[in-house]
DNA sequence: ATTAATTATGATAACGATTATCAGTTTCAA
DNA sequence: TTGAAACTGATAATCGTTATCATAATTAAT
């Protein structure tokens, strides 16, 4: 079985934390790692269900929580819809291309636009602690 | 009474989509146009009981709904809470620095990330059709 | 293995923001 | 003046998410 890092940092942050193991983590832990995609809680039930269909919407939040204090995972929040779940170990900073038509997510990392804006927070004598940049239009697949 | 361009805007709106008037709505322009805040229905709600308590939120929301239609404002999802509206008849595009101990907003445009947002795009095969820059941090005031 | 303390679970109620519904009111063109 | 149409406020419904709670599973100590 693969994501044998990931699954290291979810045991010793349980451990660390007083919490238990059970099954429904593990198989929603799992489940959220072998996909790459950028999932909603309801997405990521759907899926956990086809491997355990008694886990419930509420455990996989719960989850999703937890594996975010772990860095396992971390939120984004588009304004609207349902929060999106990435994964956030071993990735690094980056902002999105996020297709209207298919709904699909470009990961992208821009250094320069990152300087700039550092440049305007200083210009506005603000100190600037992180951003959120979304970027929406037509992906390549989609526009043909 | 000022906004005079703004209220022509709205009437010719309203009675191009074969709507009626009220004093409803024209208590909430003239408090929304009155305030340059980001508002949300709520704070908006708010200001305008004060002129005519008997206005429902339905109706604010129903109102900034057709502030949006004819662009004298727009929406601003922020991801967390509640939408916010701001002033769009006479302000440009720009993007956010986002005060995260007062809650201000300081309305920034940087032609260089504008075009560098364009590049990225291209690079990977992308229409780029809009796009959403928020800035956290803590501004100049707060900072001392 | 048994126990007992503690955490985890799924169902469901509650929540906050927003929209839909509806009965009564207001607007406005004829 | 009148009557059709739009408008209103109250409130129910919705959606994503969190809180509550009774029951079940885990764990460490016996
Ligand atoms: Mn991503
Ligand atoms: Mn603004
Ligand atoms: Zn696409
Ligand atoms: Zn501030």
């Amino acid at each position: 079985m693969a994501f044998e890092e990931e699954q290291k940092i979810f045991d010793s942050f349980v451990r660390d934390k007083g919490l238990k193991h059970s099954g429904q983590r593990k198989d929603i832990l799992l489940t959220f790692l072998k996909t790459e995609k950028h999932l909603t809680a309801d997405e990521l039930h759907a899926l956990v269900k086809k491997k355990n269909p008694a886990v419930g919407i509420a455990t996989v939040y719960r989850t999703l929580r937890l594996l975010c204090e772990c860095r396992l995972s971390s939120e984004l929040r588009l304004g609207n819809g349902a929060v999106r779940y990435e994964h956030f170990y071993g990735h690094e900073h980056h902002d999105h291309l996020i297709c209207v038509k298919c709904g699909n997510f470009i990961e992208v990392m821009d250094p320069e636009i990152e300087k700039l804006q550092e440049r305007l927070a200083k210009k506005e004598d603000f100190r600037l602690q992180g951003h959120k940049l979304l970027m929406y239009g037509v992906c390549r697949k989609c526009k043909q």
